[in-house]
RNA sequence: GGGCCGGUAGCUCAGCCGGUAGAGCAGGGGCCUUUUAAGCCCAAGGUCGUGGGUUCGACCCCCACCCGGCCCA
């Protein structure tokens, strides 16, 4: 990518020839670290505290690495902010201190460029705890201006407001290195995503989970309702397929005997994007050898509880685009049937296949006409019950032609034994009791290949592997996939799904 | 897929009824040894998303396209 060189970028460039000719590492290998940005500071307060300044009131001596973010030459003195993961702290630098050589370097750093400052930390008269520099070294020089904002604190609300900043949201998610730079808020929904992630493994891990992985090249694809991604192998000559769900593999797993795996990973669907769909999406799915959808039921209330207490330190409640949403266990359950009534005012049950799709065409959708009865109530259900459904809630219960690889509910063969948990109005979990009978499950694949067949692109591929394993016999089985993406926008409060994905799909520049 | 909004200096944004573009910050030069959105003085910086069209003249009006956001399907 050819660009012209703005001037910033020009002098940058000369600066750097200048540090050059004057025998400067511009780009250094190494440097040796003793504190944070908040250790420092902490190690200050603490001789503080203690009363253990040096002479001139210096405390500890310490070596920090960090970029440098604001700079202020006064003559023959200087004051700069550099910035690690930790946040910032300010550096004073003068003459006497550092030398006349090394001080003139001053004049050929810029904002964003890497240092390593050794010396101690003191506290200036404004109050503001400060390394006065004894020394220091380029480890790497920016060229390219950092679209850094200016930084205040309001001092009636102790906010910190930023003047001016990166806010164009293409850039940000295209130069994501830049948002990260630039935007502490932006690091801190990766690294409570980080922890979330770590939660959701620690609390699989206490309870027997083995984490596995399952392939992400299928010659099949199957285990959800979605267009798939097709790709091709040359050696072999075959078309494969990028995963739609791990399901399938999951499950093969415990025929196997491995009776409680997960895995987490990128599943992939072929769809539009929008604010909760990006095509690669991080799942999470677990499988429990003799268990039932009751039983998974309790275990994602319990695991849905505890990332939520560790992210809010605690608390089950958190505050969702301004909603409350309170996660205190145990949830509530309501029959998907139920809920057709009760939020959409349908009678699923009393209304014929053309009543069905009238009323879905009247909600604007419009290839209603080619879906199958089962999606049609789904229609309905996103349409008329999802939005209303803000507090987390279990929806059971689903139709039996909507969940092919799902066991019927006992007592109500029409149904299927499975729950979906949601929660401010969207879909965080998907579960049921796992179709274990390869005769049912060949039917079900029949049925789907017959829809299939009729025109619905969504439905289910027939696959003979996956019976052939549920012959040799999977025990009674309990199931459960979490998108992790929309659990993460949940947790940190963030309106988009490309807000908490790193480097979001985007069409290229 | 449809509707609406946006794309102007490195960043954040102005730009009227069409008359060849402006601010703040960043960057450059100067002064300044406890400043902190440091300050003061000076100078510089533009393919106005892309391509057509209308016009004596287009950032501005029209058409198409590209990229993004929001809403809808």
């Amino acid at each position: 990518m050819e660009e012209r060189r703005s001037q910033v970028i020009t002098d940058r460039l000369e600066k750097l020839h200048e540090l050059q000719r004057r025998g400067v590492t511009s780009f250094a290998y190494r440097y040796d670290v003793t504190h944070s940005a908040a250790e420092a500071r902490a190690a200050f307060e603490a001789a503080e505290r203690a009363g253990n300044l040096g002479e001139d009131r210096l405390g500890p001596a310490v070596r920090l690495g960090g970029r440098l973010v604001s700079l202020r030459t006064h003559g023959r003195a200087t004051f700069a902010d550099l910035a690690d993961r930790t946040g910032r702290i300010q550096l004073y630098f003068r003459v006497n201190d550092v030398g006349e050589a090394r001080y003139e370097l001053l004049d050929l750093l810029d904002i964003g460029d890497w240092l390593g400052i050794a010396g101690p930390v003191f506290r200036t008269r404004m109050g503001e705890i400060t390394v006065r520099i004894g020394s220091f070294e380029l480890l790497a020089k920016s060229l390219r201006p950092l679209p850094l904002g200016k930084e205040d604190v309001d001092p009636a609300t102790g906010e910190r407001v930023v003047y001016s900043g990166f806010a164009d949201v293409e850039q940000r998610y295209r130069q994501r290195y830049a948002d990260l730079a630039v935007n502490p808020e932006v690091r801190e929904v990766f690294l409570t995503r980080s922890r979330i992630v770590r939660a959701l493994r620690r609390f699989l891990d206490e309870r027997g989970y083995v984490e596995v992985e399952t392939p992400v090249l299928q010659p099949l694809y199957g285990g959800a309702a979605a267009r798939p991604f097709v790709t091709h192998h040359f050696a072999l000559d075959l078309p494969l397929y990028l995963r739609i769900a791990d399901e399938l593999y999951l499950k093969r797993l415990i025929v196997g005997g491995l009776q409680r795996v997960y895995e987490i990973g990128k599943d992939f669907r072929n769809e539009g994007m929008d604010r909760t769909h990006n095509p690669e999406f991080t799942m999470l799915e677990f499988y429990q050898a003799f268990g039932d959808y009751e039983d998974m039921m309790r275990l994602v209330e319990e695991l849905v509880v505890s990332v939520v207490q560790e992210v809010t330190g605690g608390s089950p409640r958190l505050t969702y685009q301004g909603v409350t949403l309170d996660f205190q266990a145990p949830f509530r359950r309501l029959r998907y049937l139920d809920a057709l009534r009760e939020y959409g005012n349908v009678e699923v049950d009393r209304l014929d296949d053309a009543a069905l799709r009238e009323a879905v065409r009247s909600l604007g959708v419009e290839d209603a006409g080619r879906m199958p009865r089962p999606r049609l109530a789904d229609e309905l259900f996103k349409h008329l019950v999802e939005p209303h459904l803000e507090q987390p809630v279990f929806i059971v219960d689903y139709p039996r032609d909507l969940s092919p690889l799902a066991k019927p509910k006992r007592g109500a063969p029409q149904l299927v034994e499975r729950f979906e948990l949601i929660a401010a109005g969207r879909e965080l979990a998907n579960a049921f009791s796992e179709l274990n009978d390869p005769l049912d499950q060949r039917e079900r694949f029949a049925a789907q290949a017959k829809l299939r067949e009729q025109g619905d692109e969504l439905a289910q591929t027939f696959d003979e592997d996956f019976v052939r394993a549920l012959e040799y016999g999977m025990p009674p089985t309990g199931g459960v996939g979490i998108g992790v993406d929309r659990l993460v926008m949940l947790l940190t409060d963030q309106a988009s799904i490309r807000d908490v994905i790193l480097f979001p799909t985007m069409r290229p520049e």
